[in-house]
DNA sequence: AATTCGCCCTGTCGGC
DNA sequence: TGCCGACAGGGCGAAT
């Protein structure tokens, strides 16, 4: 699922094709991935727009406007892609594994493909998401960042001051340490993959009750999430299903996770099988070496 | 107030 | 081979 590192990898390659394209037209092909605004009335709207900026907020991407924004949610299985003018269409593009094919045209428009953008020069951008999950917004001006969904959004991870933030984690909370990771009003934009990623490398176990975090624990582990949140975006993002850069290629980071995605393999670090449970409704694995649920 | 649960959705996979 | 249930899970609203 887009986190962070897959969204800021996405962001990071649509920023010099889109920067300063006008919309020439917009299809939307299913209009209940659109909310808070009529989808009957979304072309009119977008055409003529240029694209200002393409800004990342949390797991959010948003595509300011001159005078509007696009927000775009990825959810589980979104995927944006760019066409370059001229570029032709790829059948093979969305079939893409990981060092395997290299799609060099544009992705052909299918069932799954809700939002078309098209460019003038000839560019296309294009949203598409098999299970739905995603969500797009079309926001007035620059209040994205008022907006009811993100304005409740918690710190940006990579900017944020481990030792200060780690002073606002509730003492009392009986939360499993994991779902406060997961919780976007802590920190914006960890998911389940991080998540994991983050508590292998601080050596904390998921299901560890936050009230039971010690100051040096909640401090290393606030580190840990930035470290391996860089690495994600190092590796331009962690592809396993359905996430693709918007050149329709794999990131490359999956092959380097430590936990996420190896239950039943050898820790990396120790060689103890990693062992699979559910922590805050979300499969989890972790090493119960190096993560031990009590202290030795 | 804090936390958990149920739901949305569809491609993929294991079992028989 | 084909059918079918289980599974994947981000975020929201309801329930506890």
């Amino acid at each position: 699922m887009p986190e962070l590192p897959e969204v800021e990898t996405i962001r990071r390659a649509l920023e010099k094709p889109l920067e300063g394209r006008r919309i020439v037209s917009a299809e939307l092909r299913l209009p209940r991935m659109l909310l808070g605004f009529p989808a009957a009335d979304l072309p009119k709207k977008l055409k003529g727009q240029r694209l200002r900026a393409v800004v990342r907020r949390g797991k959010y991407l948003i595509l300011e406007l001159d005078k509007d924004s696009l927000v775009i949610h990825l959810g589980m299985t979104g995927q944006l892609t760019y066409a370059a003018p001229d570029a032709p269409v790829d059948p093979r593009f969305r079939r893409t594994v990981t060092g395997m094919q290299k799609p060099y045209g544009a992705h052909p428009v299918d069932k799954h493909t809700h939002l078309l953008l098209r460019l003038d020069g000839g560019g296309k951008l294009m949203f598409r998401d098999p299970r739905t999950f995603g969500k797009i917004l079309l926001v007035p001006g620059k209040s994205w960042i008022d907006h009811p969904r993100l304005g409740k959004l918690g710190p940006e991870p990579l900017t944020m001051k481990p030792a200060a933030r780690a002073q606002d984690i509730p003492a009392t909370s009986t939360r499993p340490v994991k779902a406060l990771l997961l919780d976007q009003e802590f920190l914006a934009g960890v998911g389940n993959i991080y998540a994991d990623e983050a508590l292998f490398h601080a050596g904390i176990h998921p299901k560890r009750l936050v009230k039971s975090l010690k100051e040096s624990e909640k401090t290393a582990l606030l580190e840990a999430v930035k470290v391996v949140l860089r690495k994600g975006i190092k590796y331009q993002g962690t592809t396993f299903s359905d996430y693709r850069k918007p050149d329709g290629t794999s990131g490359t980071n999956f092959e380097r996770l430590m936990v996420y995605g190896r239950g039943g393999k050898p820790c990396r670090t120790c060689g103890t099988v990693l062992h699979k449970t559910v922590v805050a409704q979300r499969g989890t694995v972790f090493c119960p070496l190096c993560q031990p649920l009590k202290k030795k």
